[in-house]
DNA sequence: CTGAAAGCGCTTACAG
DNA sequence: CTGAAAGCGCTTACAG
């Protein structure tokens, strides 16, 4: 039916071990016979069977790319297209195809994860998110298969190939910068406890508050399970202890805006009674109003990373662990004003 | 090396043709062969190579997924993840798996597919974008392969399966609504013209105006090239028309909101003295300033759908060619104001 | 620089 | 209900 090595070799006056080295272009094989087989491949519109390469080859020439579907729903929405760009740069430079993960839940991820290495989908896999005791990151670590993350991982650190912003020194910071502008009530509204994001952007809000002997308060912090704090109520206590944070820190602008909104129905304005600094810098966040100080966390480079640290230990038997975090900027823009007159922000 | 079928045949005693039966829970085999061929398989932890059985069968339980890049850096920045979302609940669903594409502008996009095509890594395909004379689109006609569209084809509309919204339509009856609200004077900030969603909007924002009687302005109607309008100056000059518009139209919230930015600038307030809507429902446009009226496309539908459409096309030889419009749903929210006080708005 | 041969790990008519 | 055999379309030591 379809043309196939053989039918090139028998045209050309080759064999089709010949035609097979044209095609991985090897050097030894002479420029003219390639240029007469390719000439035959083009006359009789021969293409190699991926599928058939890849069995005789023992490789599949695609990375399998695990996203976590619960956090896709909402808050990575701005970070899936940007995050599977920088893998696909990377990708395609590698000649390398991308099969994605399509399980609904963890459960489901999991089976994928196990199908797309022991069926040998795919020759290395990126994880797009960093859990508490993941099954799923168990699984690759015990087989030993080749596979990278974005996010720090909850285990084995030291064992793991990662990039991920330093979210621990980025909280921190964020703290930090909160209280040079003079406030010393901050609140934290944080994500899902159950994503190693969340636990370290809280880390680095406590030891910022025992660091700069802030008093801290379990009041001003408040768990958001998915996407949205959508608990009113909780922005409300906050907003009613008896004393209020004159600062917040979200975990995504879309959580921002959703306070903001809130804290609107409370007659409470935004820089001017609460400043509010947030993470991931939606695409709106610079249009709308207030326009949002909030953290760039590199997203493009986060996957193009992950995607190049798995190609090299794809390529090499024992690339050595590496790991590393992609700078962040604070983009400051009119969500935080300054208590101290003679700095005035916003 | 692997564990492969013969060593399964061995240790069970049977052929490897009734180990591969096993494998496809063939109804040929007996309950008690097929117990005991399962038992060995799991002593000897055995996992059916995916290459060769999609070498020997023919096909690769792997749908190929093409995304256009220049749009998914923003205005389909939403539009993404969604979409795959639907598209990863009909593969899952169908015991396939996606294959995603990593050109990064529209030649790459084309060497991809057709080498999808013809290396046969895919068993069928899905385009997530319609563009004017895309040879993409062209080539996958051509040569008869498997595949469907989200958004109205340019060419062949009656030969292709696709899904889409009603644009038309729907920016008619935006226009429509602005008009029961008062408005005569509606300006129009469309998409990129290489991709028939922009065009169709316009159209039925033209339609629109023939069948209402309004007086259509070439002046009115404002072109972006990618994201956003980025000429303020486009904005400004609608502004400064002897009659400037009432009533604006934007074709994504994220230009809307760039435009409401602008406007405050030149001391234009919406909606007291322009009246927005938008299209794409973005996450945020429900938190922040003023609340966007804007059309929800159902984004996810048209991934499931797309996907839906692919399936009945592989499993069928000859399966009708299909087409529907996905339903919208208008999201009246703050931006709109009525002219004509009783029936006041926002 | 090129070829003959074995092999990658399955599926599927065909036969019984 | 099961098996023997051919085949899917390549790659890659090995040999020269």
């Amino acid at each position: 039916m379809a043309v196939t090595i053989i039918d090139v070799a028998r045209e050309a006056n080759v064999s089709p071990s010949t035609v097979s080295r044209v095609i991985s272009d090897s050097p030894r094989i002479s420029e003219k016979t390639k240029r007469k087989v390719r000439q035959v491949m083009d006359r009789l519109n021969y293409h190699p069977n991926f599928q058939a390469r890849n069995l005789a080859a023992k490789r599949t020439r695609t990375i399998g790319v695990i996203m976590s579907h619960s956090t896709s729903l909402a808050f990575q929405n701005p970070f899936f297209p940007e995050v599977i760009r920088g893998i696909c740069t990377s990708a395609h430079a590698n000649q390398y195809g991308m099969y994605l993960s399509t399980g609904g839940n963890e459960k489901e991820i999991y089976q994928e994860v196990k199908s797309m290495v022991q069926s040998k989908k795919v020759d290395g896999i990126i994880l797009l998110y960093s859990k508490v005791n993941d099954p799923t990151l168990t699984f690759l670590k015990e087989v030993d298969f080749p596979f990278t993350m974005v996010g720090r991982p909850y285990q084995y650190e030291e064992e793991i190939t990662y990039i991920d912003n330093d979210n621990r020194k980025i909280a921190y910071e964020l703290v930090k910068y909160l209280v040079q502008l003079g406030h010393q009530h901050i609140a934290f509204v944080g994500g899902n406890l159950d994503y190693v994001v969340s636990l370290d952007r809280l880390e680095g809000y406590k030891s910022a508050h025992i660091d700069l002997n802030l008093t801290y308060k379990e009041e001003y912090i408040i768990h958001t399970q998915n996407q949205s704090p959508n608990d009113f109520d909780s922005i409300r206590t906050l907003i009613h202890l008896d004393v209020p944070p004159t600062a917040l820190i979200a975990h995504d602008d879309s959580v921002a805006y959703e306070i903001i909104r809130h804290l609107e129905e409370l007659s409470i304005r935004v820089p001017d009674d609460l400043s509010i600094v947030s993470f991931n810098n939606h695409a709106l966040s610079a249009f709308v109003k207030p326009p949002l100080t909030t953290v760039d966390i590199s997203i493009f480079q986060l996957g193009l990373e992950a995607a190049n640290y798995l190609f090299e230990k794809m390529n090499r038997t024992q690339a050595p662990i590496k790991s590393r975090f992609v700078s962040t900027t604070l983009i400051e823009r009119q969500s935080t004003k300054s208590l101290t007159k003679d700095t005035m922000k916003g």
